[in-house]
DNA sequence: ACCTGAACACCGTTCAAGT
DNA sequence: ACCTGAACACCGTTCAAGT
């Protein structure tokens, strides 16, 4: 339906919009070839195989994490990064699962590494600990989208194999918190989070 | 060639057993029934749907995680349920990611996460701050494990869509961390992020 | 109630053929 | 070089038939 001139680009572009609107499942070499309006195996002139196109997808996506000029300062740059992943992770909640189990391994995730190094070291953390600030940090991030992105995803009908329901009486802490559970602001506690992560790694700072 | 009796548990046992041998991919409902040394649709007298059939799997890994006493002193208790975690999910790497994009809605999962809340009210953060406090800490579990997950899944080969390898002198940061990214200890590193973890979180107790 | 084989509507990908 | 349809070896699942 779209009808432009194949291209891998085109290719992504196709693939990462057909599974924001439906989903991972969705994506099938013949459903986009229909979405574009070729046949199934014009795709192949392009695309080696369906693992190489999600891949090629996801580098897409991240793509799209703008980072810091190099010289701002060092906190605000290793914040504006950290926010970048979370905000262009969540333009695609579907894509999260993949996003944070791959490795940086492309272009674009070795350069958002690379940017945030250089902003834990030029902070003051030194080469032998901006690895494990890094991990840190990193994990929070991680973690914290991950959360997050559950609340983005259509919830899967309960299992039929969970027969043995739970009695609430049995779980007053989540009934005591149950609206904080369910009402909460991410953005809010994103930047608390980020001031935390910030706290413990300045621990982390030269001479300590 | 297993040939027990067929049940719910013992199929998702032996589905288990081959997500971990062989990855998620190796997961069909043919391969499965063949390894059970039955035909492929005597599964479905036991588990309706393949759907059913990864949820009830992922349940049983997850029912492994062993919850402190309940009179357990507070911090403590949250360490050992955060530990407990990290060493269940990295019993099944391939199964990492489901997990953690799963909202605990099974009786395994809520228990845990009523385990959690106590231990956080316990130890003295009001029931107005524990879920925040939850979701800081579970983020860098779930983060701290997805990353570490990385380390015990197979590399996937390049992708041919990344055409533009980047030159290793434009990435000088990483190279100065390099053996820092490659070699470390990741129990160590959980158990600094546990405390570091805490210590926000002490921030949060009662009036503050 | 549990198990089975055939069949159906899908997949990803190979191949030979076209332009 | 790019595109295509037929075909192959797979999927999950429905169905009718067995015990």
């Amino acid at each position: 339906l779209t009808k432009v001139a194949l291209s891998p680009d085109g290719i992504f572009r196709a693939a990462l919009r057909l599974v924001d609107a439906a989903g991972l499942d969705a994506l099938t070499m013949r459903r986009l070839a229909t979405e574009l309006g070729v046949a199934t195996m014009s795709l192949y002139s392009h695309v080696p195989t369906k693992d190489d196109l999600v891949v090629g997808m996801v580098d897409l996506a991240t793509r799209e994490i703008r980072l810091p000029e190099a010289t701002a300062e060092p906190w605000e740059a290793w914040k504006t990064i950290t926010r970048e992943f979370r905000r262009v992770s969540l333009l695609h909640p579907n894509l999260v699962g993949l996003i944070v189990l791959r490795p940086p391994r492309g272009a674009q995730g070795l350069r958002t590494l690379e940017a945030a190094l250089d902003a834990l070291r030029r902070a003051g953390i030194p080469a032998s600990r901006a690895a494990s600030a890094y991990r840190l940090a990193a994990s929070f991030a991680i973690g914290f989208v991950t959360l997050e992105s559950r609340f983005f995803r259509p919830v899967e009908p309960t299992a039929a194999a969970d027969v043995t329901p739970i009695d609430p009486s049995e779980l007053p802490r989540i009934g005591e918190v149950a609206r904080y559970l369910v009402d909460w602001d991410a953005d809010v506690e994103f930047e608390a989070g980020l001031d935390a992560m910030m706290g413990v790694m300045r621990g982390l700072v030269d001479g300590d």
